[in-house]
DNA sequence: CGGAAGCGAGACACGAATGTATCATTCGAT
DNA sequence: ATCGAATGATACATTCGTGTCTCGCTTCCG
């Protein structure tokens, strides 16, 4: 009967528009209603409702999303890259642009089984990455991998707040962040 | 007709309990009910209402306290140090003990002029800091200042973070954070 | 001993947010 | 042009957080 196909992705225009707006606005305002996020998509909040029964549907659906965006943005951008240091500096500027969905993704209880299994995967993906800079030398060793772990995460978010806020050129951000963490992560010390 | 004083701190314990819990949960859930908030602090919700006539009372009480308290921990800790960076450890030692503090103070949109003011006078006293870093060579010139303002206040609540969590200890942080910040500032580059 | 003050618990009203249902309209595909 | 799916607007029930009030209890001070 359904001519088109048989399972989903039939309309694809409003769905994602609500997601998107949903991402931009809680990003930043954890609380906002469901009538806010409707309004900034352009949507009826029923529409809202139409595609997600739930808030909690919603939040599950954000994540997921915004675990893909990431992992397919850092997949590409490493992908030939052989070097930890340059996967890194890669990986900031494929990731700092998405800085909204990758905030959204790390300081948002995720209540999803799925997204929650998605994110471990990406936070032993980092490790990895944090091991293979030791193992270059790029990281002292003396430094707690944890702690490198905090401040990749920290930096993201910041490079990208500070190129929303026009502070800093978005073309800059990237080789500052790796700048700023990595020779404060070095072996260098003067004392 | 009252027999003690005439204005206020008269009973100290239940209302400081009330901020304290407000500032630790907050911190962490910045939507808590009032519920939570007088479960947590162990009085009863009617208490909460007794001292705060309103949550927004609430929430200036707290900015006040955060504001006031690391003030006067930065004020004791920097007070006869001379050279910037030295200040800045001293600072770090002194603030990242108060992370929970801090990060209520900097990232809840305050909506109290007093305490409004107070945070401006602080951001300050910080941009003044980071001029003293660059003047000494501890920070590069090419360096954005409000970069540094940004890597400053997040290495606060990243350092707490951790330390909080059990990754790192508390007596490490504070140097973690100068030696993380400072040598991916300064003015050694590779390439 | 007695009174004043603070407190916890509960009841209540009010408003905001959430979730559900209905209906007329619009848009796209056939 | 027509049929059907999606949409926007609207109304409604329900839940939750907030703020106010009262009552009975404990504590502390005189």
């Amino acid at each position: 009967m359904t001519p088109t196909n048989g399972k989903a992705e039939r309309r694809p225009s409003a769905r994602d528009a609500i997601v998107d707006a949903a991402i931009r606005l809680l990003a930043r305002n954890p609380g906002a209603s469901s009538s806010a996020l409707a309004r900034r998509a352009g949507v009826g909040r029923a529409t809202l409702h139409r595609h997600f029964r739930s808030r909690h549907e919603l939040l599950a659906a954000i994540a997921r999303t915004c675990l893909d965006e990431t992992e397919a943005a850092v997949r590409a951008a490493v992908e030939g890259e052989a070097g930890a240091t340059r996967r890194l500096r890669r990986m900031f500027e494929a990731v700092i642009p998405l800085g909204d969905r990758y905030h959204f993704l790390y300081h948002q209880p995720l209540r999803d089984d799925d997204a929650a299994a998605g994110q471990q995967r990406q936070l032993e993906w980092v490790a990895g990455l944090v091991e293979g800079l030791k193992a270059e030398g790029a990281v002292a060793a003396d430094v707690p991998s944890a702690w490198v772990v905090a401040q990749i995460d920290q930096m993201v978010w910041a490079a990208w707040n500070e190129v929303a806020a026009g502070r800093i050129a978005a073309a800059d951000a990237g080789a500052l962040a790796v700048r700023t963490l990595l020779h404060g992560l070095g072996d260098r010390h003067e004392r």
